[in-house]
DNA sequence: TCCATAACCAATCGTTGATAAGTGATCAGT
DNA sequence: ACTGATCACTTATCAACGATTGGTTATGGA
């Protein structure tokens, strides 16, 4: 029999979505720190100060926390580029500039960077066409509007807006997802390889 | 001496080294199908016909087993570039042709090339500066010796190779990584975009 | 006072990666 | 022919995993 009743101190913290959101909080750092395969769920639930089933009440598995933390960075990320894309883009400075958010986000948030567009979990495999979030397609859509923008005006090499838009975003992604992947790896400068690289996305998608 | 084996009335499939090809074999496979996370020792144990423990007398972790396949892998990749690599390139066309053997091995393999380039594990995550696999040195030397041939002979714009080579594996990994990430993306038609998005990376390239 | 609901947890399930101890067949040395 | 070592492999087991069950406690409206 189970006698120490002791009351339970109820840990204070918060309850409903505010412990929503410390789990998600603990969750995002412990997954940076140590990636999600190699983090547990007991081990949140330890974090946030909570048992582990209860954990359950919140999340209907542990999968979707990690889709939780992939869409608010989307979010994110999508808000910093709508922020940057006020108004046309005039030059290929101001393109420059555009691109140079996208890495600057990656670059400075690798955690939410890695969870959002590196992420290899079964949810991700599983994705069927249509089911992409709402913040995917934010994201995506500020940068395709600009390029369109960019189409209509004449200013582009000839291929289609979505080719060049989905071609823009792979080179941007590619040096964002390497140098998080590859922290180790030579590289040169920082600064002189993201300026070398978004200059020569630059020069490529404008016509010359 | 050593005659042909034929002393081993036990399983009739292989021991020692054959059946560690055995195993590597099922592993592929399986972690081809279904993700190395999704794969459990017991699934690859009894696709091989053996019981799970007698893995450990082959391959120390299971992480080793993902290891072993993503070394013979890239081998083979910087294999295929090395080939491709014969004589100099000469033409827009033929460097395009050498970056496409990249993504086709990517995309072709897309398990490994995950494990190799886009890997989210402990392993990766504690790397310290030149902790690189020779796999991924040669692959990426093969493309840099083409690069700085390409800038010795005056043919490339006004950077330096190394900063050109890094620039230009970000763009071929951005295209590979996220078409591998984000299998339900919209996509335009994958052949078009590939040959576009090189064609962007080689006029980047090449000086015009 | 009664009860619905919210928030939470101990106990437990089946499975995971990995280890220990032991079994039988095969070998070299005597 | 016998012995001891070794090899390839097994069953049994471990702690930890994600997830579920069955319940306890606290709160607030009727």
């Amino acid at each position: 029999m189970n006698l120490p009743t002791e009351r339970s101190p109820r840990k204070a913290k918060g309850q409903g979505p505010e412990r929503r959101e410390e789990i998600l909080a603990a969750a995002l750092r412990l997954f940076s720190e140590f990636g999600v395969y190699a983090v547990s769920t007991r081990q949140i639930a330890q974090a946030v100060g909570i048992s582990q089933p209860t954990l359950y009440a919140y999340f209907p598995t542990k999968d979707d926390i990690g889709a939780e933390l992939q869409n608010r960075a989307f979010a994110l990320l999508a808000q910093a580029l709508a922020l940057g894309a006020k108004g046309d883009v005039a030059s290929r400075d101001e393109l420059v500039a555009m691109l140079r958010i996208y890495v600057d986000f990656g670059l400075s948030h690798p955690d939410m960077y890695r969870i959002a567009f590196m992420a290899d979990n079964a949810q991700v495999r599983s994705w069927l066409p249509q089911s992409l979030s709402p913040a995917t397609q934010s994201t995506y859509g500020v940068l395709r509007a600009m390029i369109t923008d960019l189409h209509a005006r004449g200013l582009t090499v000839d291929l289609d807006p979505e080719t060049l838009t989905q071609s823009t975003w792979s080179g941007m992604h590619g040096l964002v997802s390497l140098m998080i992947a590859k922290p180790g790896f030579p590289w040169v400068e920082r600064e002189h390889l993201i300026t070398s690289h978004l200059g020569l996305i630059a020069g490529s998608l404008l016509q010359n």
